[in-house]
DNA sequence: GGCCTTGCCGACCGATCGGTCGGTCTGTAA
DNA sequence: TTACAGACCGACCGATCGGTCGGCAAGGCC
């Protein structure tokens, strides 16, 4: 049904550059785009909601737009929903891309992919819900009735698909060297992905754990060094 | 505003025990009650959808009743979802009960803890689901506008946590013991949390993962083995 | 001046939402 | 037979849902 999505998006793509070429600008600092901010309103209210959850007239209330402006950025609601989980799972690349320079031993390329996952999903609140919930929902999206038989995969979950199975690459190699115990990946995969991820999805129920806010600082650097600690002690030989 | 709610329920609890004492009717093993079957149903597809993305009438059809039957054996909609939620917790509970007998050293202990919930998530695919929405949806429900200020616990909630609390007990004493490695209490109860909750309610992804139906024997034998010796080290002087 | 595009809006649409109401049917006790 | 209670249902309610449509205002281009 949907098409390839080449979304036009020419206004934010045009406008960057040009900004850009002016950096001395003093006054407001690149006010974001329309489309930018629905997107971040979208985002948080997603996050703690669900697609289900939210209505556009609450983003748009968000916003500071009406229910009609969101449908001239975004055709529908699933599209506005997968563009918001498309920057997300983006975000998860670009962090793992940066440590993809990380050549080394495979405990040492384990670290660095647990500090990049956790320090993307410690930036933004919403990031760790939205991908429990997208990894947790059936399919794509929660509650769609009619199942198309054969769905296109999506943007986000092929590239999600992408990131784990550079992963278990990575726990494969590790294993093949003796790094790692002779666990079954498939498992290994799942345990650090839960551990790792619903963390920073738990909201007030880690709080009350933790005794302080999840994404404060020190709560970070401790969650850094407690789970990295935790998977590596789990796959060590 | 909800009440101390004792439901009256009353077919149920009378009728059962009536058939039970004409045990040699070969007809209608137990036709289970038109309450229990909402139940059984209204987690199946709460689990799927989550609150917001399952209506009434979808429940009521999958039933076989009315809508309006449904509002009959529950007032709100949001109480019918409470007490799938109050289920879950308590098989949950009950689980943990028949392993409380178990009394050793910390680490028998966190194996059978593991055993327990493992078993309990296997035995109802829904189960995982809502758990981890419950956790993830912020306080108790998704979406809910109001904030009342100060939302009676549920009684979801407040088992949730006397639960958690008795492994938290469990992490310090075994901690006091030398048993298990000085590590953040709460950190280390977020990772087991997740390492085990999210692999039963990862559905689609999970079963690709691990290359067979996440709830087949075979698997939640493995599951069970890979996840308690992931802890075990994890948290293992 | 005209003209087109872009961002935005109010009003409206059919469908569905949770929930109510009046009523029927059935089984049981008096 | 009558009376009552529980299970169940169809019809309906106001509110809200995602989405459409026509139009208004501003800026660039000719």
């Amino acid at each position: 049904m949907r098409s390839v999505k080449v979304l036009p998006n020419t206004a934010t793509e045009a406008q960057l550059p040009a900004s850009d070429s002016s950096p001395e600008n003093p006054f407001v600092a690149r006010p974001p785009s329309s489309r930018e901010k629905i997107l971040e309103v979208a985002e948080s209210l997603f996050a703690v909601g669900g697609y289900a959850g939210v209505g556009m007239r609450q983003i748009a209330a968000s916003v500071g737009l009406s229910k009609s402006s969101l449908f001239h950025h975004f055709p529908t609601k699933l599209e506005l929903y997968a563009e918001v989980l498309d920057r997300v799972i983006e975000r998860l690349e670009l962090g793992l891309c940066g440590e993809a320079a990380h050549p080394g031993k495979a405990a040492d390329q384990l670290d660095h992919w647990i500090a990049s996952i956790v320090g993307t999903l410690a930036e933004s609140a919403p990031a760790a819900r939205l991908l429990l919930r997208a990894l947790v929902d059936d399919d794509p999206f929660p509650a769609i009735e009619f199942q198309p038989t054969d769905r296109e995969p999506m943007s986000f979950e092929i590239r999600l698909d992408r990131v784990i199975d550079r992963f278990r690459t990575l726990l494969e190699e590790g294993i093949a060297d003796g790094v790692f115990r002779p666990v079954s990946v498939g498992d290994a995969i799942q345990s650090t992905i839960g551990a790792i991820v619903f963390h920073f999805a738990s909201g007030d129920l880690g709080e009350a754990l933790i005794g302080e806010p999840i994404f404060s600082g020190s709560a970070v650097d401790r969650r850094r060094r407690e789970v990295s600690e935790f998977i590596r002690r789990g796959l060590l030989a």
